[in-house]
Parts: C-alpha cells; structure tokens; sequence
DNA sequence: GTGAGTATGTGTCCAAGGTACACGAAGTGG
DNA sequence: CCACTTCGTGTACCTTGGACACATACTCAC
C-alpha cells in the first residue's frame, strides 16, 4: 500500500435497497440527472468523500438522492472493472439495503405506495419499482442488481434479517407472504409457521389483524438485530 | 455516479493468499519497504491502476511481491474506513487466494517449505506463516485476515474450493487433514469419507501413496472448478 | 520371519430435521 | 344462516447427520 500521487480510480458506492409492499419486492431507483445514461434509471449512489467511510458514504447518498434514513446497510461487492462507467475510472462499492416503509420522503408515516414516484421535488426522480418489473438500468446496475438479489435471497434464508423488511408488528401470513415474494416460491404453511415458532424468534402480541376472514394474530420479532439463524 | 474531478480516496488491493503444508494453514505476508510501517508485515497487495480491474490488480501484486501465479481468487470484501492507512485516504479491495503449493519464487517445483522466507531476492520479504502463529500486522490487516479465515471457513464447508489448495493426487486422509487444519476441529473419518464419496466429487486413481503404514489410495477431483456443494 | 503397531477402509444404528399432507375454527358477506 | 375464505394446528415418512467397531495392509523392530 502507499501515499498519495498519480492517475487513480475514483471511488463510489451504488445501493440496492428493497422494500416488500403490496406482497412484491421492490427496488428503489433514481433516474440519472446528466451524462451519457441522463434519463435512465439507476442505483441510488455517488462519490466517496475524502473523510467519510464507505458506509457513511452510502448513508449519506440515500439521505440525500431519496431522503431514506434508517435502513438496514450492508456491503455487498466492489465493481471495478475499467470500462463500466464511460465518464472515466470509477470504482464502486455496491451496499444491500432494506427498509421496512417505502420510506420515501415526506409521507414517511403515510407508508408511501411504492411504485409511484415521489412527491418531493429534490426526489422527484426516485421511485419504488417492482423487482419483477424493472426497467434497464444504467452503467453495470444490472449486475449489481442480480449480486444483490442473490445476497438478499441467501441471506434470508439463513439470518433473521426479514425483521428489516417488516413493520413492528405483522401476521404470519404477512411473513410467509414476504418470504414467498422474495424468494420466488411457494412455502408449505404448515411447515413455516412451524419452523418460525421452533425458532422462537417471534413474539406474539395482544392484538389481532381483522380483514375479511378469521383474525389473525399480530406478531412482532423478539430482538431486532442481525442474527444467524437457518431458516429455510 | 459521475466522472472525474475533486480530492479522491486511493483504491488498493489487499489479499490473503492460503496454503496448506505440513497439516497446518498458512498465509502469504510481505514485509512493508517504507512508511510508517515500515519492516512490518503485512497482506501483499498494492494500488489499482487506472485501466487494469481490481483482479488483473490482485494478480499484478501478487505475482510482483511474490511470483505467484496460478491461484484462486476471490474478493472478500473492501476496506474504506478514513484512517486506516496514515499515509493517506486508501480504500482497500480485500482477496482471498488459494495456492496448492508454496508457490514461492524459483522452486515452483520444488514445493517451498512454508515457514521459511523465499530464496529470491526480488522476494526476499515474503514468506509463508502459519496461521495459528500470525505476527503482528500492520494497517487494518488483522482485520482483514480474520474476515479472510471467516470466509474461507464457510466456503470449505459448502463449496468444493478445496480443490485449490491440494495437489493433483492426495489421498482421502490429506484431504481430511486439511478440512481439520482449517476448520479448526476434528472430523470423524468414517462419517468424512462417506460424505466424500456420497457427493462424487472424486475420482479414485490407479496408485497408492505408501508410507509407514498401509497405502493410501490416491485421489483427484473430478471437476477443477467452482461448485456449490453442502460438504459439511 | 514374525509379531506389534498404526493408518487405511468400510457399514449399521439411532436421532433429528425436513417434507408431504387434512381438518377444524373464526370470522365476513350475501 | 349458509357459503366462503383465511387462520391455526399435528402426524407419518423419509432423508440426513452423527456416533460408533472391526477387519485389512503395510512397516519396523526384534
């Protein structure tokens, strides 16, 4: 390793962040402002300034491009290869992230209907879509896109991180929906809900959900922080 | 994203290169030339050129620090906190490599006892320690190695990388030895032997190897390449 | 050459976990 | 009050992983 001097990679971070609404993944996109991808969609994401970390950095790219705060982060994969940006040399560090509301800015209570683009100006361009339904991204977005799906689709099978993606309090059917929207497949209700409850990761609550049919029963998680947990 | 322009982190690569020999885990470290480190040790590795991707750079360092070619690479993970290196903002690509033979400079051939440094002048500073007797290091690179053994734990259990990190032909017992070198516990041989074979994953060879005791038939992997497979 | 010593090589039994699967209960809405 | 839909639970089977014992083949020491 070494100091400073000569010809360098600029350093960026692009973020995945998903969101589970209407029982489907979604993706929040961003759409290019200037340069040769102006008006196509991308990753949310931008430089790395000289005194903040990579982590930072993305945070403070979300904060900024669509006013989300609060969401669980995690790095993913470094693209670098030297043409996947033809502006000029840039590095960049993907990040994971999820987020229970499509918290976008303003009605971030009003559980903002993801696919609809964002009411605030400065965010005016940044908008849930629908995994399934993506539009083509910029640069090497859509690799970066695929890496993440893979991570988050792994992930969930083996940690509790579904927490991040729910709201405090949910129904079983709720979660299975969410597992079944992200996973792309159907789960045998039974088997599921006895899995979950063997694991003890949930804790049931006082209240029940009431919709057209029989009540069902509200859960919540019992520490919402990462843990390793085989799931499925 | 954006292109060129501003003050900007350097981009390096560090990587963690692994061999197995003598029954125990080892890793590739250099002896830091200059700077504040300088004559501690450290992960090689170096910065990334503008047009080469971050593992042409990988290779590039390794080959120049240590005359190692032919490995297994694979990125872990990027390092970027701001005052990790005190020299300057350097964001750091961390790898993982996997050699077979203590592929040091000029006995390519002759299988380098790991342990002792390289002959090569060029290569004086590198030299094979084994993992359970790590130096100090220098920079962040205690962490990076641990993040390195982490991944290199899980992999071996659900992969079959071990492949590159044995010879050609190895018997069933060396190959049990390195899982339990690098694993860190000890497995049952019949249990092992019957995982290995149930997956197909070998091939048994015409020769034996003879030794003190009854011969060892030899083994060979079918498949030299990257597989998804629940070893353990 | 012969016996002790040691590593190789294989199969069984049991426990645990995963998967397939059916029925009663509690509500809503017509 | 009847039809419909979702919630909620338990059993049987099979596959997998883990504990475990004995025969074999070769070397070395005597």
């Amino acid at each position: 390793m070494g100091g400073a001097g000569g010809p360098a990679p600029t350093v960026a971070v692009d973020v995945a962040v998903f969101t589970v609404a209407s029982g489907a993944l979604h993706l929040l996109l961003v759409q290019v402002q200037r340069g040769a991808f102006r008006g196509e969609w991308a990753l949310p994401g931008g430089r790395v300034g000289l005194d903040e970390s990579l982590d930072d950095a993305a945070r403070r790219e979300l904060a900024a491009q669509a006013g989300i705060g609060d969401v669980y982060l995690e790095q993913l994969y470094t693209f670098g290869s030297p043409r996947r940006d033809p502006h000029g040399r840039v590095v960049s560090v993907a990040y994971v992230a999820l987020t229970s509301d499509g918290g976008l800015p303003g009605d971030t209570r009003g559980r903002t209907k993801p696919g609809a683009a964002s009411p605030r100006d400065k965010y005016a361009t940044a908008a849930w879509r629908r995994v399934s339904r993506l539009p083509p991204l910029a640069y090497d977005h859509q690799a970066v896109v695929k890496a993440a799906l893979a991570r988050l689709r792994a992930k969930l099978t083996y940690t509790n991180l579904a927490y991040n993606l729910l709201p405090r309090a949910f129904t079983l059917g709720e979660l299975q929906e969410m597992y079944e929207a992200i996973l792309g497949r159907r789960l045998d209700r039974r088997n599921f809900r006895k899995k979950i409850h063997s694991l003890g990761l949930l804790r049931p609550l006082a209240e029940v959900r009431r919709g057209s049919h029989r009540p069902a029963r509200l859960h919540a998680f019992q520490r919402r922080r990462p843990m390793i947990v085989e799931i499925l």
